[in-house]
DNA sequence: AGCACGCCGACT
DNA sequence: GTCGGCGTGCTC
């Protein structure tokens, strides 16, 4: 190989042949910098257009790279620099927004960019398979019916930005926005008739509309059963009509079927999903059909927030206050917040819709950073539910049922209405203990907590998985008298059966709905009328409505709203206004139950009196005086390793160097403490918290926290990550 | 992450 | 005597 002649390369780019290109690649390994390259000799005068792959030589590896860049000097000497090996494609898989995008959020959630980057190609992609797709379907495939011009892939003219973005900034925006008149005033001019829309909704379609073509966010606050999702439907056929394209993302894949049925059904176009579940030739197509512009609307789970859409005119966030929407390992990114990023990055409007909206969300609609536009009223008839708090304080319980609220169920069955009991505890008993000695059962991933099932008997580590048999003798001191202790919804079935002897049961829970098929057939025969009681746990909260339920007994309130997460009372009261969602009908409110040995507590009260806007505004008030967020920020350095002690010490460490390494007093690490968290088997966890009220500070420090960590003498044994605005804290 | 280089224990 | 353990360093 000529070293000498690499200096200038006459075959590449560029009107100056004494020009030197150099080509900035991202590599998928664990590795936060891009790597230079020089382009390979026999390379036709191609244009380096960022967003094409280029096969690279990378230490005695051979490795598929993303190109990000042009540079005409390294900062590596010349001399070190290898040759590209191949050029991969033509047209640039990932378009400038989209690699900006990624950037972005690599550089925020302190991921490898190259991983970052690889994440977000389908499979097919990642690897060294020498077809790109090819270029507008040239075989007779399914037929886009809107056929969008030829224009060459990711042409976005004018609206592109350059990729500039160094210190990764918040993905919220700092300014106001002026306003517009809406379009059309009171009218909804070219939208088709048939749909009956209330006033909120034409109001928030209007100013969404307006804000066609700019970065605006808008938090759509509506109660279930609104009409957030005709909203939706109206302004995505406006994005439809303008030829342009809309992204719609979901926390999870199970609402993607009725969504989908829903939005094909009205709308024209080509709508295409994508979410893990897919095949991967599905996956692919729908895939290309997005990065092509021939799919007219993408409906999928968080992953799809990286799809390239060359003429993304409208991104929907539903149920934007779910946790799936953060990815809970690896690249642990917030599919809501990149959501956001990306709608500035293509200036676009974004919908976050939910009717229960995270904390998060409501501050920035309340300091008006967001939009916010709310649908108070059910669609037609339909009433709210009615919440009642049942003070179960020195009540006799059978089934973990009070007197009151059984007799209360013993009218709804006989007046023919069905119930629905919440216990968000799946399993037989959550503790199996030896009434002799004491023993209770410990996972050898080291988690205390092994749930008895009884069908099939198992003592079950719902944190690792792992499953053991139910010991017959105590195992430390052989006595025959072991008890089960409290109740999840298996023993729930089995007790209920007794108090309500004619009603039929059905229990939804994860267990109960293994098998494929029988989520939906249990379903239906809740909704066909063959149930009088349904049971189970958060399954019941998403997805299906059942209007033949008139009352919702939710049993084990304190539990939940006392679990040991900062956001335990968010997430409890957000499940209860979700479940309470579920129930009642035109003619009947539904009556939710709230079984509780606390019925004063501030925060229920407030959900009581003043619904989920009265306990946010509580709730609000209680972060703000214990500083987390939305008004601090956290960050989350995670270790595991087979001894509990090498995850603590190396924490320990990290705090010791935060400590000597921070600027400012701002910035607070919490711990190291252990946590009861084991995602595989055999390893200990434990983490540090690290607090801090500014955000662009907090970034700051965790990109110099991060190379310093990284400089760090690893061993084989001590894994750790950092997870950026963490969800759970355990 | 891979992959190699480089020194210290039980085996064909 | 070697195979192989995994500590350390590097990848443009």
């Amino acid at each position: 190989m000529s070293e000498i002649s690499s200096e200038y390369n006459a075959n590449s780019v560029g009107d100056s042949a004494a020009m030197t290109v150099i080509l900035q690649v991202a590599v998928p390994v664990p590795l936060t910098t891009l790597f230079d390259y020089l382009p390979p000799l026999d390379a036709a005068p191609v244009e380096w257009t960022p967003g094409i792959r280029l096969l690279v030589p990378f230490g005695r590896r051979q490795l598929v790279g993303m190109l990000m860049g042009v540079i005409a000097h390294s900062e590596q000497a010349l001399a070190r620099l290898k040759r590209v090996d191949a050029v991969l494609d033509e047209q640039p898989l990932l378009a400038a927004v989209d690699l900006t995008l990624l950037g972005w959020a690599a550089a925020y959630y302190q991921h490898p960019i190259g991983e970052a980057i690889f994440t977000a190609l389908p499979p097919h992609l990642r690897k060294k398979s020498l077809k790109s797709p090819q270029p507008p379907f040239s075989k007779g495939e399914e037929k886009p019916v809107d056929q969008s011009p030829p224009a060459p892939l990711f042409q976005r003219g004018e609206k592109e930005k350059p990729p500039v973005d160094k210190s990764p900034q918040p993905p919220f925006p700092k300014g106001e926005e002026e306003e517009k008149p809406p379009f059309e005033k009171g009218g909804l001019g070219g939208f088709k008739a048939g749909f009956e829309l209330n006033p909120e909704q034409i109001t928030a379609i209007n100013a969404i509309q307006a804000a066609f073509g700019r970065f605006q966010p808008f938090l759509l606050d509506g109660v279930t059963g609104s009409g957030k999702t005709e909203v939706y439907i109206q302004l995505i056929a406006q994005v439809i009509a303008s030829g342009q394209q809309a992204l719609v993302i979901v926390p999870e894949i199970g609402l993607t079927p009725q969504l989908q049925t829903r939005f094909t059904s009205r709308l024209p176009g080509v709508t295409v999903v994508l979410h893990s579940a897919l095949k991967a030739s599905d996956r692919a197509r729908n895939w290309e059909q997005a990065a092509l512009g021939t799919a007219t609307l993408v409906l999928g789970t968080r992953s799809a927030i990286f799809v390239p859409l060359p003429r993304l005119a409208l991104i929907v966030v539903d149920e934007e206050h779910d946790a799936a929407l953060k990815q809970q390992d690896g690249f642990r990114y917030s599919a809501r917040d990149v959501a956001v990023r990306r709608a500035q990055l293509v200036a676009c409007p974004i919908i976050l819709g939910s009717a229960t909206p995270a904390l998060e969300t409501l501050h920035n609609a309340q300091r008006e950073r967001y939009h916010w536009l709310q649908l108070p009223r059910r669609a037609g008839a339909a009433q709210p539910p009615k919440f009642s708090l049942l003070d179960i304080r020195r009540q006799p319980l059978r089934a973990g049922l009070s007197t009151v609220l059984r007799e209360r169920m013993q009218q709804e069955l006989s007046a023919g209405n069905q119930i629905m009991l919440f216990l968000n505890r799946r399993g037989y008993a959550p503790v199996l203990i030896c009434h002799s000695c004491g023993w209770t059962g410990k996972c050898s991933c080291g988690d205390p907590r092994l749930t008895l099932h009884l069908t099939p008997p198992r003592l079950w580590c719902h944190h690792c998985g792992r499953a053991m048999p139910v010991p017959r003798h105590c195992p430390s001191c052989k006595s025959a008298d072991l008890r089960m202790l409290g109740r999840g919804t298996e023993r729930l079935e089995e007790e209920l059966q007794p108090l309500f002897p004619e009603a039929t049961i059905a229990r939804i829970d994860s267990d109960s709905t293994q098998r494929r098929g029988e989520l939906k057939r249990l379903l239906n025969a809740v909704r066909r009328g063959e149930v009088q009681i349904v049971l189970g746990t958060q399954m019941l909260a998403k997805g299906h409505d059942f209007p033949g339920i008139t009352l919702v007994g939710i049993l084990d309130l304190d539990r939940m709203f006392y679990a040991n997460d900062f956001r335990a009372p968010e997430r409890t009261a957000q499940l209860i206004v979700q479940v309470g969602g579920r129930a009642g009908r035109a003619e009947r409110a539904g009556q939710v139950i709230l079984q509780t040995r606390q019925p004063e507590h501030p925060l229920l009260q407030a959900l009581l009196h003043d619904g989920y806007r009265g306990f946010a505004a509580a709730e609000l008030r209680e972060r703000h005086e214990a500083e987390l967020p939305p008004f601090a920020h956290l960050a989350l350095l995670r270790a595991d390793a087979t001894e509990e002690l090498a995850a603590l010490e190396f924490l320990r460490e990290a705090k010791r160097l935060a400590a000597e390494t921070v600027e400012s007093d701002q910035i607070f690490a919490l711990g190291p403490a252990p946590s009861p968290l084991a995602r595989r088997v055999g390893r200990h966890h434990a983490q540090l918290l690290v607090q801090c009220g500014e955000r662009p500070q907090l970034q700051r420090f965790l990109q110099h926290w991060r190379s310093l960590l990284e400089k760090l003498k690893r061993t084989k044994e001590l894994h750790w990550s950092m997870d950026i605005d963490p969800q759970d804290m355990f």
